[in-house]
RNA sequence: GGAGAGGUUCCCGAGUGGUCAAAGGGGUCGGGCUGUAAACCCGAUGGCUCAGCCUUCGGAGGUUCGAAUCCUCCCCUCUCCA
């Protein structure tokens, strides 16, 4: 990767990414790395509220992780200080300030999911309450000097919120300028974010500017669009893949996303060349290729980057078997239960697989309840000694009961 | 500080004294069709010891045979004026 011109280096970064600003600077950047024998410095900042990630985070992870296969140097900063005032970006309720050891444990669960993409060896971890606990009311409102507010209100969210009469809190017009003296506090040459970030990332180079360094360049990469294939990837919304989810889990959540968002998560989570995609889309276009073979490579490749290609291989087979086949999985849940009519409703609640008898007897009635294969409507069922059921409800939860 | 609007089931949003566990839409779940894709069709969507009962309409009281709907106080959000 070492060996590529500045060019090629360019080309390899521009994947995957909504915009470089500005193009040119980078590849004087990249050109002056390589006659230099130094490296860019490369940041990106994070939220310590959020330590558990998803696919989505992974995106820009990623990018990160591209700069340093090319021999460059990747500052992963937690903000920690910037937590306590909570970006304004996007929503707007307040987040509850994190004590110090929250913040510690939750960066510790950042480095042990980051590394999964990120070369821990090209990768510093730092914290800007390391500068900002030391910044002085003076050093503050010298920053602050350096922006007017104009310029602030220039960024959309703000804009919207100020004519509309919604209020702005001062601390919200800060933000950004924290988050560019970052930028100052590591020169940076170069900030990731997503689009949403796009704003802050800008005034970063102005603050840079001001403080008398070469402005960064910025690189924003698109927002993830979740498993509905509408909103972006969320915790919240409940369509995420989350990078410390079981084989099975990953599986089956990738193969339920729509063909469409297939070659989104091609583009932006693999490293399958874009001609390669191209290439595969028009093969099924004329239907040549059946996409569901598509994305299982996709879920495969995946599901083996976080766990391993035999665990990816595993959920694969096992899918096919499940899903394809109608067959159960290798390894379920097993429950040993004596012999007895049971009311099924209260009895699938209790072995968790319902949520409330209300609801077992909504699918019960519905035909959504299994027992061996076989549908099952009545509320009553008489277990045998002796015998095995298999219990299905809905399309994956299973259940083995041995009866005794 | 003053004036006004509003808080409804996961979300949006109807509902102004009984026929309201509460319209409609979204989401979600189940079934059908499939490739656990999309689209489409059907159904469900508070809980329970389930033809009945219990708990829900910001909170606490009150009026009434009966309240999400009326009254009182409180909490919260928003708009306008200062």
């Amino acid at each position: 990767m070492k060996g590529l011109s500045p060019e090629e280096q360019l080309e390899y970064l521009r994947r995957g990414t909504v915009e470089i600003i500005e193009e040119e600077e980078l590849l004087a950047k990249l050109k002056r790395a390589q006659e230099t024998g130094r490296p860019l410095r490369v940041k990106a900042g994070f939220d310590p509220t959020a330590p558990d990630l998803h696919l989505g985070h992974t995106v820009l992870l990623r990018k990160m992780r591209h700069f340093q296969d090319l021999g460059h140097e990747v500052y992963f900063l937690i903000g920690d200080f910037t937590a306590m005032i909570g970006d304004p970006s996007g929503r707007s309720e307040t987040r509850p300030p994190l004590t110090k050891e929250q913040v510690l444990e939750n960066a510790k669960t950042y480095r042990e999911q980051v590394f999964k993409i990120l070369d821990p060896e090209k990768t510093k971890v730092v914290f800007n309450s390391e500068w900002m606990a030391r910044f002085t009311a003076e050093d503050f409102i010298r920053l602050c000097a350096k922006y007017t507010v104009a310029r602030m209100l220039e960024r959309e969210d703000f804009k919207k919120r100020f004519e509309s009469g919604r209020p702005i809190a001062i601390h919200e017009l800060i933000y950004p300028l924290i988050q560019a003296y970052d930028s100052v506090a590591l020169k940076a040459d170069v900030e990731l974010g997503g689009t949403d970030q796009r704003f802050n990332l800008l005034v970063g180079r102005d603050i840079q500017r001001e403080y008398g360094q070469e402005p960064q360049v910025i690189i924003t990469v698109p927002i993830l669009e979740g498993l509905d294939g509408v909103q972006k990837m969320s915790k919240s919304l409940g369509n995420y893949v989350g990078i410390t989810e079981p084989p099975r889990e990953m599986f089956g959540k990738l193969m339920s996303i729509s063909d469409t968002l297939m070659w989104r998560y091609y583009e932006l989570l693999t490293d399958v060349p874009l001609a390669e995609i191209t290439r595969w889309k028009e093969e099924v276009a004329q239907g040549r290729i059946n996409p569901k073979e598509l994305k299982m490579k996709l879920a495969k490749e995946i599901v083996a980057r976080f766990h391993s290609p035999e665990a990816a291989e595993k959920a694969a087979a096992e899918f096919e078997k499940v899903f394809a086949r109608g067959g159960i999985p290798d390894d379920l849940p097993e429950v040993a239960v004596t012999a007895g009519e049971i009311w099924l409703p209260r009895f699938l609640k209790d072995q968790g697989l319902v949520k409330s008898t209300s609801e077992g007897k909504r699918l019960l009635a519905q035909g959504g309840v299994q027992i061996d294969g076989q549908k099952i409507r009545q509320e009553n069922f008489l277990l045998e000694a002796g015998r095995d059921y298999v219990f299905r409800v809905g399309k994956r939860r299973f259940l083995r009961v041995k009866v005794s």
